[in-house]
RNA sequence: GGUCCCAUCGUCUAGCCUGGCCUAGGACGGAGCCCUCUCAAGGCUUAAACACGGGUUCAAAUCCCGUUGGGACCA
């Protein structure tokens, strides 16, 4: 058995977008199955368009997501001589020609073959005419077969046969002298060696195009498998106006690569019944016949669980270093080193279960900064009103006879203390929530004293006591 | 227009290859209930799909043909 070799060739022409990551993701997970090699290539020939930041964005993409590459990132611009070499191996073997015709012409018949009902395929005009290039404006094209049929064994889709007298003769090298995309992608794919070309199903129909020119150049023709596109919540392919595209603008929202990657790759594959994978079992059981043959919409809904599910299951570490940019960007992290070790893994023990996203996190974790809290307006004329501040200085008495916090003891006063009053926990409850984080939504009430410690704890407790008695 | 691809709950999907175990399973989302100091999380329950039409067969979501509907590519 030969090494698997596959690649993922991007064009820089924008950030890297989910449908990207998600070629690039099957490829990974073939490769690192098979122990095989995961080339990077940037697909650059499009100068126009191609942009130095976006190759940028593609690296910064890839490693975000944890997909690691083993040979590249090549760009196809260093590669140029090698296209020319190779295009004039076929004009010298008679398997490729100039072509004379000017676009504008080339139009007009096409226009007048598509009026008659004719195929609008290029009518062959200079095939045979042995023309040569002295001008230097010719265009070079591949003179395909035209007849018989080539077969695609795709790797998703089965065996799919395509009619050769219905194929063009492609052009291979502009009048520019520049190389087309199916040109090039061929003399790379053959010289990179690629076993199993895996790409969109957008290039389905590049197929049969490609494989007479890996023939006619005298290269093994590699596996091919095309994978079904992602659409958005309206079945059109996915784009800007269904939100966010680029993978790093997941990042930016909170969410986190290892279930990024999760719910690429169940997006169009699946185990079973199974929906949560680890990277290492997603190697194991990846297998190209569950890869779905449709179309799959893209759900952010479903994303976000996902993600929740991470950030529950996850080692808390982890998170808790993920969370860390985050807060720095809220201007929280000197509370954070100030702290003692273990503190903000306390703290997210302590909301990981609300949080669907690092974002959503940081505005858990923010009660939890600072020696005072902050109230939310509406929670405390609610709850801090001078009806409730007798029994919120009887529990602050209780607690300060206690002379350390213990969740347990804590408690027990603090229930105690409800039923002498004859109160119901939550009439008491809501007010202490308040005080002790401005808010009226919360982890458990001793959860948080306990993160807070017992001097915040009561100097909170004072500072809503006086709050209400003024309210 | 030509060529090709695709078609199971709103969405992701299992089942299809090797027909019967499918009165079609799971997940997200929705609805309801339980738990409960709030918010979550969790648990339970529930609505919701084989695009359509023919055929083959004792039997079809599963095989074959067609229709319709989506999509890609070539320009």
């Amino acid at each position: 058995m030969t090494q698997v070799r596959v690649r993922f060739a991007p064009s820089p022409t924008g950030f890297l977008h989910i449908g990207g990551v998600r070629t690039a993701l099957f490829n990974w997970l073939f490769a690192r199955q098979q122990k095989g090699v995961f080339i990077l290539r940037i697909e650059d020939t499009d100068q126009s368009r191609s942009t130095d930041e976006s190759i940028q964005a593609i690296i910064e993409g890839m490693k975000w997501v944890g997909l690691d590459w083993d040979e590249g990132p090549f760009r196809q611009t260093e590669r140029m001589d090698l296209y020319s070499s190779h295009a004039k191996q076929l004009l010298e073997h008679g398997q490729a020609y100039w072509c004379h015709c000017k676009a504008e012409e080339l139009d007009a018949r096409r226009k007048e073959a598509e009026a008659k009902g004719l195929s609008q395929k290029y009518d062959g005009r200079c095939r045979d005419r042995g023309l040569t290039n002295a001008a230097g404006d010719a265009a070079l094209r591949f003179k395909a077969p035209q007849e018989g049929e080539t077969v695609v064994d795709d790797l998703i889709k089965g065996k799919i046969l395509f009619d050769n007298s219905v194929q063009d003769d492609l052009i291979i090298l502009r009048s520019n002298g520049y190389p087309t995309y199916n040109f090039s992608v061929v003399v790379d794919d053959a010289l990179m060696n690629i076993t199993h070309v895996v790409r969109g199903d957008d290039h389905l129909t590049n197929t049969p195009r490609q494989i007479p020119i890996f023939e006619a150049l005298g290269f093994p023709v590699p596996r091919f498998g095309h994978l079904p596109m992602i659409l958005g919540s309206d079945k059109a392919r996915l784009s800007k106006r269904h939100g966010a595209t680029s993978i790093m603008a997941y990042r930016d929202m909170g969410y986190l690569p290892d279930a990024m990657v999760n719910y690429l790759v169940r997006l169009g594959w699946s185990h079973g019944d199974q929906e949560l994978f680890t990277r290492q079992e997603l190697i194991e059981k990846f297998s190209w016949k569950n890869v779905q043959t449709s179309p799959a919409v893209f759900n952010p809904e479903k994303l976000l669980w996902v993600n929740a599910e991470y950030i529950k299951i996850s080692p808390l570490t982890d998170v808790a270093q993920a969370l860390m940019p985050l807060l720095e960007a809220a201007g929280l992290t000197d509370d954070v080193r100030a702290a003692p070790a273990g503190w903000l893994a306390q703290l997210v023990v302590l909301v990981k279960e609300r949080a669907k996203t690092l974002v959503e996190m940081v505005d858990w974790v923010r009660p939890y900064f600072g020696q005072a809290a902050t109230f939310d307006e509406e929670a405390a004329k609610k709850f801090l009103t001078p009806a409730i501040a007798p029994i919120l200085g009887k529990l602050l008495t209780r607690f300060e006879a206690l002379p350390v916090f213990s969740k347990q003891t804590w408690e027990a006063a603090f229930k105690q203390l409800v039923e002498e009053e004859g109160v119901k926990m939550g009439q008491l409850a809501q007010p202490v929530r308040v005080a002790l984080t401005g808010r009226t939504a919360s982890p458990g009430l001793f959860d948080v004293m306990e993160v807070l410690g017992r001097d915040r704890t009561l100097s909170r407790l004072r500072q809503g006591i006086e709050r209400a008695s003024r309210a």
